[in-house]
DNA sequence: CTCTAAACGAGACGGTACGTCCAGTCTTCGG
DNA sequence: CCGAAGACTGGACGTACCGTCTCGTTTAGAG
């Protein structure tokens, strides 16, 4: 950081969460989400605890604001043409994610979201929904085309690509191969969804 | 002090093992496994703090050796005749141990189990692994019995079922709905291998 | 939010003033000096505590005044004819006036108020030149009075009876036994000035 | 405590006790009663926190124990053959004292050890009783010499010479003037006990 | 009576210290 | 003489205040 805020006036409001933010995703860049601690995100951002903790009562809620703060969800669906290469997108794009910071928190988030349960439908809904969602929106317009028949698609179908990848990524780790993510649309998706 | 009040006498070896593996599934039952401390666990099996730090250098080790210690690789591998059963057995027995201390330990050794490669492999072969063999051996007595063709035989269809199960289990946690079983069986597994 | 919803209007100068006196002493009461607070006192008050740091740098200030303004000092010298029982009289008074909140004041003050010789010179001023002023006077009388001689007049002897009615009331608390008082003058303080 | 450096165990804790003694000392010396915070004296001692806590609940019990290890009750009472210079010299041990970390201690003590009843006690046994034994002493040897009357010595009249030292030591702080004590006992404690 | 500058309440800010809990190491002592 | 018990250093926890500051709102007093 090049900066030194001792000499600044003092940050508030929305600048003071995004150096919050910043030093958050740094922190778990560096020590990964078991080692995140509230007081070195403070320090690193030169802010007092008390001001992470006025905004985000546990680290859970910070993680999870500063990794969705930069990596909002991507609201463009891909659209290629064709089933296969639609989803091989989708899925690249979700690997691509996974890879990044919002992998490492999902990863460390599993074991703490669960504790009550708004904290885990709102973890659910930024982590899961995404993919959901966005292969609905693929398969409808595979309908659409008359590459498939609409009595194929079902939940567990659009959820197996990426339960494929993200059972990849939590026991494997980061990077997550591309032929990996090839196999899972041609051996899995694509299969499911053609099927008469 | 002169004389010592406890009631038991020293336990070592495999007696004082035992004791400590019921205190940190204990623990792991009550706090989770972000909440399970080993100064707490060793209160529980009254034991030093020292005597688990010799047997198991971090908690990971620790918690996968409590859970597999009770919770041993079920070796009999379901054989009801039909794919379609067999499948359904597999994974009727998967969500069973997830909904159990191996589920709790699994979503927060995620988290902590890929620092190093050796510890990755052994988590990898203990709570992984199994799913896959178990869908080996499963596939395989069905081609004998020329209920499906080899060719539709894949890694990653073999771990489609396991994959969705999991999903489920980490981001919703237990109890896992039989019907879920059911629908990942009859929509997707099945559907993968019997395709011509 | 548009409208403000509050009853009262805002007070400013010695409306203000008074209210923050009068919460400090609440809060001395309480929670006596240590654990008297500017956070607390400001928010007893309804204040905000940049009006309470704008007339006071420090809470030994705000204290002393807070004290010294709803206990001003006490003009009257008592005059009842004799030696003994002018400071009987005298005794009796700073008596009364320690085991209220001037007296808890000057427990905590001992112990800050030295930093800086203003702050310490202030304070001498007001707790304890007040009881050698007293008995200056009410000597000089007993002087004119013929009943003590000028020559038996000094500053210790002055001093004795304040000093051996705090010293009991600085290690043993309020409240002060009038028994004692009563030594005080009879063993030591008239003695002391009547010896020939 | 002699300790014996050739077989004894030097326990653990009572070379880490008087590590911490002469940290509290430095930061009372350096900073003041009202300046002196357990993070510090941990920090400086290289010792945990919780080894403070562990040992002395609040610093109030820490500070008197430490004063308290480095200046133990000076058992000997001073015999000059007269009642003046015995009187002398225990108001000059008395002040020398004072003008160390016992008299910055006192004075922050009134403060706070007057909390619980447990605390002050031991405070006024550690910092009171001793002046008034010193002085029951001394006036029984000036009586058994036929130098005062029995009937002279009361209470207060063994307090007064302590009361008046302590007044200006804690309004005025150190150093005390030596004059001062003279003035104390010539005009005060030796016409006390001497009137017939 | 209107306008403006000061005073005000509220509370966020960067910090320090609190007292507690736990990690992982090291010492003591009992079996 | 090994190993159980637990004291040790160190560090993060989440909270309370410190003294400073910014933000709008009120209010007194000058024009």
């Amino acid at each position: 950081m090049v900066t030194d805020h001792r000499k600044l006036p003092r940050r508030r409001g929305e600048a003071l969460n995004a150096a919050i933010f910043q030093a958050t995703l740094d922190e778990l860049a560096e020590a990964g989400y078991a080692g995140l601690t509230m007081e070195r995100v403070a320090e690193r951002a030169r802010a007092g605890k008390a001001s992470l903790y006025r905004r985000w009562p546990t680290r859970i809620e910070l993680v999870m604001d500063a990794v969705y703060h930069v990596l909002p969800v991507p609201s463009s669906v891909p659209d290629t043409g064709s089933l296969r290469t639609d989803v091989l997108a989708a899925l690249r794009e979700a690997a691509r994610l996974l890879s990044g910071p919002a992998g490492e928190a999902m990863r460390g988030l599993l074991s703490e979201a669960l504790a009550d349960e708004a904290r885990a439908a709102a973890f659910r809904r930024r982590s899961h929904g995404l993919g959901r969602s966005l292969m609905q929106e693929i398969t409808r317009r595979a309908v659409e085309r008359g590459e498939i028949d609409a009595s194929a698609v079902t939940p567990r179908r659009l959820d197996a690509g990426q339960a494929l990848l993200r059972q990849h990524f939590l026991f494997a780790g980061p990077p997550i191969p591309d032929e990996l993510i090839v196999q899972i649309v041609d051996e899995v998706v694509v299969p499911l969804l053609t099927r008469r």
